[in-house]
DNA sequence: GTCTATAGGAAGATAGAC
DNA sequence: GTCTATCTTCCTATAGAC
């Protein structure tokens, strides 16, 4: 079983699976990762992970009792990174609209440079058992709830001109999340430009003044 | 093997697979997306498929080659049906604000009212062979070019102030796409109410004077 | 903790009868 | 076109040796 400690520098070289010990069951994360994000849950066999670690089927279960759990760590890690920066960015100094625009930036960059987890995090959810639903619920009713507060601070102050706060929210949420749907490193969009252009277009949603 | 009429007609209780014939095949369809939709392409079984639709295992295999097949049968009705309502909605009479708004509001809708085959046809690509997804690609592509060069339109005229068109068209797409990966009929949102806070919001985008 | 071996069943697709 | 039967391969998970 693994710690499941919360590695959450995304930049840097450093990988979100890094403080999953022991080694044998970070690699077994890591190519759990690889065939989700390749062919889903559903087409993911225990055999093929194991083979991609370099261990042998029967293994994999002295470090994960099922394919699902190891489905529901990686979906845990990147869920708690998600928030992590989201909430790092609502604690800036500035004005709303400073943190709002830097709330979007980061959560979309994050969807990006983390599009491989990011993909398996909004897409596989519907494999979780029940509980382990209900877990992932909870960090994800967070992130839009960190988000919500920090826009209403801007239309009580006069900041920003948005009769639907959960219209906004829901869409500005859906700019990133679908950025882990198409996002490729290989493509002409670098993180930083796509999430520039999102937070731009978010403000302009607020009706800025 | 089933005929790929297009019968387009996605509002009044019609269906998006009312065209397949004949009728085995056409209840086949329905089960694939049924599962599909609950398990995706990895998880579903031609078996279960089968008896689904009410038939033996080997039965598939006359109205179908493969799994794929279908696969690629119910991905292809789906994006023949969403750029069917883009393209009618950008030969709506008006300015090029009431198209771009009309395309936005549609395509919303399309993907909530459709969000069945909407979620495979967004997440199950990958799926797809090689040949196949390059059909589905061209789809694709022409729903992003019947949306940017509307939008020029409006730039040129001076009705929209944009400086960075593709950047806008991803989003707009984005924001109507993702409602497939979330929608559900038995939530609070009704397909009409969404499609227009999200017209309205892509309207702010655009900088509609 | 890792291995080999295996239980016990299910997978996609095909063959041949009717 | 649909059925039953089957080929061959593969599946998740466990058992027991080292």
């Amino acid at each position: 079983m693994p710690q499941e400690l919360l590695q959450a520098e995304t930049s840097g070289g450093h990988d979100l699976l890094d403080g999953v010990e022991p080694e044998s069951a970070q690699k077994l994360a890591h190519a759990a990762l690889d065939s989700f994000f390749e062919v889903g849950y559903g087409g993911t066999t225990t055999r093929h992970i194991s083979q991609q670690a370099g261990m042998s089927t029967g293994s994999l279960y002295s470090s994960y009792r099922s394919k699902e759990e190891l489905l529901f760590l990686l979906t845990q890690l990147g869920h708690q990174s998600a928030l992590q920066v989201l909430v790092a960015a609502s604690e800036q100094p500035g004005t709303a609209s400073d943190r709002v625009r830097a709330m979007v930036y980061e959560f979309t960059i994050w969807h990006a440079r983390n599009y491989r987890i990011a993909r398996v995090c909004q897409y596989q959810l519907a494999a979780l058992a029940p509980e382990h639903h209900a877990a992932i619920a909870k960090i994800r009713h967070e992130i839009e709830r960190v988000l919500r507060a920090e826009v209403e601070v801007g239309v009580a102050s006069g900041e920003f001109d948005v009769v639907d706060v959960k219209g906004f929210v829901l869409a500005a949420l859906s700019l990133g999340i679908d950025v882990a749907r198409w996002f490729s490193p290989t493509g002409r969009q670098t993180p930083e430009a796509l999430a520039g252009s999102y937070a731009g277009l978010a403000m302009r949603m607020l009706g800025t003044v």
